[in-house]
DNA sequence: CTGTTAGCGCATTCAG
DNA sequence: CTGAATGCGCTAACAG
């Protein structure tokens, strides 16, 4: 291995002479830094980081902490925070929780242990506070991403839950749909809540009824098999049955229109299927599932922004919070006016 | 920041007794283990990784270098290494080349710098031969990930292109077709290179013609603008013009599909196409188009495996090579017998 | 079984 | 503008 000290003595300078060049500093004359710079190319000296870790306290390391890179709303997010972070010259270190609590927490202990300069993470669900305070008690700046969680005091880039549920099921309630369900993640997230509660307001706004039989949480916020909460939904008496469906994943949305129509039922003429997020556009859904798109590369990129902000110690001391709207696509799975 | 000092200094007892228990030594007696353990639990100990790295030249970091991550292919391949990395104790790092010799150059620096213990790396094209040298003079581990490179002497995990493309090629023999055609990626990647061999080679072993004219490679390996080639291919004379084509990337097949249609040329019916990979299990073309899917989790699980074998020397001294076969999936894109 | 010494590669003092 | 000494947190090697 080259180090500072080969690059010195074949330079005839002192190893602190070159420290200087390698950070630039602008108090070294013309010539020795020429001299120094040619040395460490020819030995393809390249600075050790684990030493400038343990004297800077700095790892030049971002991480993301998301329930599954495989989602592609999250896979969008770490290209977007990969981006960001490589053009200010951090790395990415990628972790996927899988919506467990206990893995997020063991994670969070490499994390401090390899010395992070900063984490983003959507947390797993609302128990994630403790883990998370975890990493502000070892000074570690944090940015939230996609998941609110009450009482940090940090960062965040959310979605705008509340007016994006609205303006879905508005959206059905102007297609003619008074019987709305939803297929919905668990309540210890923060977005399932805020959508339930954003789409219960809706319905009771618009003088339509709530019904507890068309609510539906799963156990996992994604990839969870929705089919049999679908047939209990068609079962319904024909007064009750839900002509609209809110679905407020990407999953949630694809595994609700598949499992309609495992059931023979037609999307949109006997239900239609309204989803919250995106589906990727190199697929077909892209052209059938009436969706609110996320703009989730800006999730990452705007996230890793902010976190490096204050790490740099950038940006204001008070929390900021980045709401970002959805962009709406009305498509074949909601285009369909049910007759009165 | 709590040290091995403070742990030290409350249990009474030197650094280096704190540090065997940290490291599970064996000599040590089970009362000042417990004792130190329960010190360790109270101060919230966690070890600073930048010191140990800075002795051990470890830094239980493995790095995943994929053209991009967005691309389904690469973010199950991640999903798998990181699900190994975490299981053995490694944390992974991502970077995203954009196929790109002197990002990946630049981010093999920086990972030189930080002291990866490990690469995965799928090559941007024959170029990246350069970047890998660099990473094998420093003694950093490699494996090479679906796009082969000669003379490298390490370890890969790679598809079984010839044996993929000839059954692809033939599937649409026994379909009838006599004229194929394939959109391909570029000569300088391993991958298309095979691929397109395969091809030619195919063809001539049934007596079939290789037309220069139905032979298509795009400048990058994905989400490439392929509709203007289509649009040749389309408006060749009847007897000139293909009947089927062999698409060598999912994104490539996707897009192939969609230029199909943009045209209205009716798939199967008109022009048949099959795909080298396949494209996730959420989406619809899921349903239509055939595809020899790849094993992706596990390129990057059994990668991730191996380089962690050959990290902690407990694989033999010559390199390995992994060949996974892929999984054929006929669907309606090909289904369709020409007219003789 | 436990402690002492020394040093990993670098950057922050403080002197020249 | 340059250099010497010191220590970041930890562990290998040795000594007890």
């Amino acid at each position: 291995m080259v180090t500072i000290y080969d690059i010195a003595k074949k330079a005839n300078v002192s190893a602190m002479t070159v420290s200087r060049v390698i950070n630039k500093a602008d108090n070294i004359s013309e010539q020795t830094r020429k001299k120094v710079e040619a040395i460490i190319k020819e030995l393809n000296y390249i600075p050790n980081s684990s030493a400038r870790s343990l004297i800077s306290k700095k790892t030049k390391i971002l991480s993301l902490m998301v329930t599954d890179i495989s989602n592609p709303f999250f896979t969008s997010v770490a290209r977007g925070a990969e981006d960001k972070a490589m053009q200010m010259g951090y790395q990415l270190l990628l972790c996927n929780s899988d919506e467990n609590i206990e893995k997020e927490s063991k994670y969070i202990d490499m994390l401090i242990s390899t010395g992070t300069d900063g984490v983003l993470i959507a947390p797993a669900n609302d128990s994630s506070k403790k883990n998370i305070r975890k990493l502000i008690k070892h000074n570690i700046p944090i940015v939230l991403i996609d998941r609110y969680i009450r009482d940090l005091g940090c960062d965040q880039v959310l979605s705008d839950n509340e007016t994006t549920t609205r303006k879905l099921i508005e959206h059905l309630i102007e297609q003619g749909h008074r019987r709305i369900a939803i297929i919905n993640g668990p309540l210890d997230v923060a977005t399932s809540r805020e959508r339930h509660q954003a789409y219960c307001d809706t319905l009771r706004l618009h003088g339509l009824p709530v019904n507890d039989k068309w609510i539906h949480q799963s156990e996992l916020f994604h990839h969870s098999d929705v089919s049999s909460k679908i047939k209990e939904l068609i079962d319904l008496p024909a007064g009750e049955r839900p002509t609209a469906i809110f679905a407020t994943s990407n999953f949630l949305g694809l595994n609700t229109v598949k499992s309609l129509l495992k059931y023979n039922i037609r999307v949109p003429e006997d239900i239609a299927v309204v989803c919250y997020d995106g589906v990727p556009n190199y697929t077909e859904s892209e052209l059938f599932l009436t969706a609110a798109e996320q703009p989730s590369y800006h999730f990452g990129y705007m996230g890793a922004q902010m976190l490096i902000e204050r790490i740099e110690k950038t940006s204001p001391a008070e929390p900021r919070k980045i709401v970002l709207p959805a962009e709406f696509h009305i498509r074949a799975s909601s285009r369909y006016k049910v007759e009165k």
